[in-house]
DNA sequence: TGTACATCAGTGAACGCGCGTTCACTGATGTAC
DNA sequence: TGTACATCAGTGAACGCGCGTTCACTGATGTAC
């Protein structure tokens, strides 16, 4: 009941994906701001008015956008977790292989990134969609603490006296199987490694850093030391 | 010489104060992309056309707010570097008065933050002009760890075989006071309590952090760790 | 101090542009009998 | 299998909008003598 479809059903498939991708386009071309239904429609060989078949307005477009490249980052995140879960690879190899995974990500998709990562569209608030796919990248990085923590690999230092709730509070939110001492490092390892990434893609490296793959791996494995993994 | 100005003078410097003032609260209400000459013309009452006697163009304007908002970051960061050298606080207290200053800063000026730490402008590239001026905070940083260092306070682990030509050229460009081990750390550092701050600005932190506040000042103080200070 | 001229701020109309969105329409695809 | 009708994709004109920038101009401020 799904593979076969009527011509209608698959030529919709098929341009929305066409749209999208004339978007992704001219948001590498331009930045989000500058997207436009018409110039889109108008790559395509379409009336602008057209696109309102697809998508009932701008934004509803610039979501969708959003949501694939969330997506996007998220999967290329996981599939780096699972290739090395798979290799049985040491908790700190995973940490880097999934880190460097959405740091290739983003300096393959230059406006995705800064489109997901970097300033909010304004007059533009996020609606419910993207919730789940924005919070992928951050679950495997929980995922890679979690593993190290059921072996028994996770040194973490004590927590400090008035921070005690708010961790508690987040560790329950976000990973109820780690100890408290795990929340403030990892929510900040998350962010940080975004800082480091975004720095690099939106340029406030240049003349700073030459060798960014060597600099950034250094970087992630400083950063995987304060989550406690092992080896780092 | 200068005090006592002609008419036009002080005018000209107070209109080209009150065009900046206007367009940053443009940028307060709608961001960077929409900033517009014709809106802020409207606003202050005068002909669109007359504020080409004040800048040549809107790029023009907009580099001088980016100039403006590195200077204004940069001069907090100053400041509180100052304020905690001059009661001689330990070195760690200087580096949290500094970042803490940062964030600050950015949490009162979200879009002018944006500006300067979110995504590039689409179309325009930063002259030279805002190069010094974006190097501020930055310095502050590097000079909390120099200090550091000439008390012979710093505890840094060994560099990795691989990196130490790129370290090396590193700490030549922005420290040459420091050890190469140094480098690394504080770059990634600096570009890692960005990641923190617009993760908190941008609103990544909605319903993951809520005490922000101690949540801050615990991701800095590890941040101070990887640097190298002590106490930390 | 007064006059003649140069400089400059500010005006208002105009240029050409691209945008998002709506609407009545045509013609092709799908569906029920 | 064939026909009548409903659904839907796509068109093209139009709406109203705001933008950056240019230009010839007016009138006020500054300067040289």
């Amino acid at each position: 009941m799904s593979t076969v479809r009527g011509a209608r059903e698959r030529a919709r498939i098929e341009i929305t994906a066409a749209i999208k991708d004339e978007a992704k386009k001219q948001l590498a071309a331009e930045g989000a701001a500058k997207l436009s239904l018409r110039a889109v429609a108008r790559e395509l060989g379409m009336a602008s008015s057209a696109l309102y078949r697809y998508f009932p307005s701008r934004d509803e477009l610039l979501t969708a956008l959003i949501v694939d490249a969330y997506d996007s980052v998220g999967a290329a995140a996981e599939a780096a977790h699972r290739a090395a879960r798979a290799e049985d690879a040491p908790h700190l190899a995973r940490w880097l292989a999934v880190t460097r995974a959405v740091r290739g990500w983003a300096l393959a998709h230059p406006h995705e990134y800064a489109l997901i990562y970097g300033s909010p569209v304004p007059g533009y608030t996020a609606p419910r969609a993207t919730i789940g796919p924005a919070a992928r990248v951050g679950l495997v990085l929980i995922a890679v603490v979690v593993d190290a923590h059921r072996a028994d690999a996770l040194t973490l230092p004590p927590l400090a006296g008035d921070l005690r709730d708010e961790a508690e509070r987040m560790v329950t939110d976000i990973a109820p199987d780690l100890p408290p001492e795990a929340a403030t490092p990892l929510i900040a390892a998350w962010s940080q490694l975004f800082g480091l990434i975004s720095f690099e893609v939106f340029g406030q490296f240049h003349r700073v850093v030459e060798n960014r793959e060597v600099f950034f791996r250094e970087a992630a494995t400083a950063l995987a030391r304060t989550v406690g993994l092992p080896g780092a």
